[in-house]
Parts: C-alpha cells; structure tokens; sequence
DNA sequence: GTACAAGCTCAAGTTAACTTGAAGTCAAGG
DNA sequence: CCTTGACTTCAAGTTAACTTGAGCTTGTAC
C-alpha cells in the first residue's frame, strides 16, 4: 500500500467525492503535491485532516469555519492538547444549544398531541407573534427566547 | 386592530421579511386575498401557518415537504387530532434521530480530548476511512453506522 | 502498443431559500 | 392636493457546497 495516495483512493477511504476534494484543496483545507504528469499525490494524513471536516460539518460548520478553526491549529505546528480542548469545548456547547432547541420543540410537539393546536389555536405553539413581535423581529419563540 | 392584514403587519408580528411571505405564498404555503388595488390582506389565521412553518423548519424540514405537509392537513378541512398525532410522531422521529447523532458527536469530542486524537491519531475519531471504507461510500463513522 | 480508466483544468450549472432592484402604483395624513 | 411610505410585479442576484461537462493528458493492464 503506496505511502501517498491519489485523488480516487482518497475518495474511496475517506467516502468524500473527488470533485469535493479538489474542492476542499481550492479552499485551502486540504493539500497536496503533484507527480511530474499534474496528478495529486495525497499524505496519508490527509484522512486526518477530511475526517475532522467531515466530523465538524456534521456539528454544524461551515468549510469558512472549519477552515479557520485548521488555520488555528497549523499555526504553532502539530495541534496541542490546549488547542484541541479549547476547540472541543466550543464545539460541545454549539451541539448543546442545537440539542436544546431540539427538546423544547420536542417538548412542543408532544404537548400538543393533547390540545390539536393547529386547529384551536389555543396553545402556546401557534400564534407566536403576537405572543413576541413586541420583542423585536424574528420568530424567537423556539429559539430560546424564553 | 383589523381582522385582515397587510403583508407588513403580517411580516412584523411574525418575524419572516415580505419577501419571504411573498415567496412562501408564490409557492403555495401561504393564501391571501387582494384588494381592488392588488395589495394582499392576509387572514389573521396565516399567522398560525407561518408559526407552523418556521417551526416545521427548525425541525429541519425543508420547505417542500412543509408544503407537501399543509396540503395532506387542507385535504379534509381542519386538521384531525390524528393528523396531529402522526405529524407530531415523524417530526419526533426526526428530531431524535439528530438529537442521537449530536451526542455521538459529542461524546467523541470529549472522549478525544483526553487523547489528543488530532495529533496522535490513534483514537476512534480520526482516520474512519481506513475503517470503514470497506463498508460501502460515505462517512458513515458518524452516522450512526455502528 | 493500444485501449480505457483515471486524472487534469476551467467554466458553468445546481439547489434551497430567499433577497435585491427597478419601475411603477396605492393609501393615509396633513 | 401632495407627499411619503407601503405595496405591486418580475427578473436577476446571492450563498454554500458542490457537481457536471468539455476537452485534453496520463497511467496501467493486456
């Protein structure tokens, strides 16, 4: 098994298209070297690196973020147990936010398996804004404005 | 307070800019009336549908099933408790399938600050490819696949 | 040595969910 | 009556994250 890899056995491992790799390495997330003939040739460690944008897609990153936050950690060489702690901690409260909004629209939904809101109107899932357009513009009810 | 409304009282006590009032109705979520002058008025009832639609989107449904939605609700006039009850129980469904995937995300992150994951590469979280790419494309590590 | 699969670049297309702009009409207050 | 803000339509623009296609080159298996 080569030490580099090209494009087609990276797509395979890594379940990443080519096309998006080539995106990826346009962007400046990924890199590569080329053979004398222009192909890429990839480091092994290139599935680190598509692992961790594939993970932080998943937490809800965009490629600008993750590409920052991979700015970051190559700045002093090889991540170090503080960057890594630090970025981990930024990203377990943006999955607790989004896990939070999830129950209390959860909540919503079974609590009104009871009342038929949708046809009452009666219960505090519909009519949100006249319940909160005094607050400011933005259907805030489910986003944790209260 | 008048008991039909115009797209801009609609828009403040809602939150959602004219604009995507406009193209929720061109796209057949919303229904208005006009005026003899062509302006919309809204019954005050589309801001019950509005509600249900922004929050039908912080579900993660995209616009076309929120539509596909309405229209099975609309087919015998007022919605049913049962309607309600199967609605509520996919969207539940869907909501504890993310709900599921976050906190396999998280607990990865802290499991891995202890490890350093990022620069030892020996953990679970990186390098999936190699472990999984013999099970079919896709990042499947993450979700959900073992 | 010849297919043909795999790679390359570059420009343009795709999808969702809107927003923006132009050009014009309407309504309400003074 | 006149101004000003709200409204109208329609076409085109926006953003993210890619994909597709054209036209061409390279690597590999027989």
């Amino acid at each position: 098994m080569a030490n580099e890899l090209t494009i087609g056995e990276v797509a395979r491992r890594s379940g990443v298209a080519a096309s998006a790799l080539r995106y990826y390495e346009e962007r400046g997330l990924i890199a590569s070297e080329r053979w004398g003939s222009g192909h890429r040739r990839f480091p092994r460690a290139v599935l680190r690196r598509i692992a961790f944008i594939v993970f932080a897609q998943r937490v809800g990153l965009s490629l600008e973020e993750i590409g920052e936050e991979l700015a970051q950690l190559r700045e002093h060489g090889a991540p170090t147990r503080e960057d890594w702690a630090r970025l981990s901690g930024s990203w377990t409260e943006r999955i607790d936010e989004r896990t939070a909004e999830l129950q209390r629209l959860r909540e919503s939904l079974t609590s009104c398996i009871g009342c038929g809101c949708l046809s009452l109107g009666h219960c505090q899932m519909v009519n949100p804004g006249d319940r909160v357009g005094n607050r400011g513009p933005g259907p805030r009810f489910w986003l944790g404005d209260q």
